[in-house]
DNA sequence: CATTGAAAGTTCCCTAAGGGAACCCCAATT
DNA sequence: AATTGGGGTTCCCTTAGGGAACTTTCAATG
């Protein structure tokens, strides 16, 4: 399968897709979120295939998303998130958040998340860095940015 | 390519990624989102197989994300975002804010967003939705919820 | 010293999904 | 009747994912 390349389109959420959007890939960041950080651990966990996984591993580590670093003084390593990688988590932060309301059905999202800050059960909720307030889809207008192609 | 059905696991996180998770879907609906709805923009503008893009539009359809509407008397439609399609747009302005900062590179990002509320450019935040603080990765704890499998 | 054992990959074949280009259908216009 | 243009289908080809078996590395054990 040919499969265009979206790393060298001018636009951030192509880039992202092409280092977050490949199939697996998030989920994986989900599971080194949780303190899932092995090989063995994270294929017995998803079921991927061993070929995929090593794969999306490496392109990851390349990519500066997780780091791969040694646990024993065997050859065993293990992957944890790069601060560039916990980025991504805000990603799935919102997907779950998404998830939740939209397709968890009459049993309810599978996961609770207690925010440390205030102890509550809670979800997140996109603000404009500069005022605070709510800022979603429909309250911003694009224009060109400096990096723009034209 | 995605054969294993992510839509049937017990994670927000992998039931999103069933939706808005395959290859060119976060595109189009960036599209969508910026005016770009009929099926030969769309086509021109991402440079994306129209077997492929069919199938897209289709599925996100069937999914509730996007609407499909005449906007003539000949057969001819528009794709338009559902309440339930924005809240993906949501995931996007957290991927752009993400691309923005670690893949824009010295060129900068290719767009900025100016927000309505406050008229400046700006990006978005996430923030606990019940005390307004600051919500990353590592400042919530997951717990079991109502979906959980056990 | 040879064996065991487990983690972390490789290798191989098969199938299915994406790319590209040509083709089709329909309704309005000329 | 012929043309035009949007919105798709259909076809073939290539490549990526799935699955399972195999390999490598090194510490610990007998």
């Amino acid at each position: 399968m040919q499969r265009t390349n979206f790393g060298e389109m001018v636009c951030s959420i192509a880039r992202t897709v092409d280092v977050f959007g490949e199939p697996w890939t998030p989920l994986i960041l989900r599971d080194v979120w949780v303190g899932l950080s092995r090989f063995e651990q994270l294929q017995a966990d998803l079921g991927i295939s061993r070929k995929v996984l090593t794969e999306r591993l490496h392109y990851l580590v390349e990519h500066g998303v997780l780091d791969r670093r040694p646990y024993d003084r065997r050859p065993r390593y293990e992957y944890v998130l790069t601060e560039k990688g916990a980025g991504l988590v805000d990603v799935l932060m919102v997907m779950t958040a998404w998830g939740d309301k939209w397709l968890a059905g009459e049993a309810g999202p599978p996961v609770h998340y207690r925010h440390h800050a205030c102890g509550e059960i809670s979800g997140v909720e996109l603000r404009c860095a500069h005022c605070g307030e709510p800022m979603r889809a429909y309250d911003v207008d694009p224009l060109p940015g400096p990096g723009s192609a034209a």
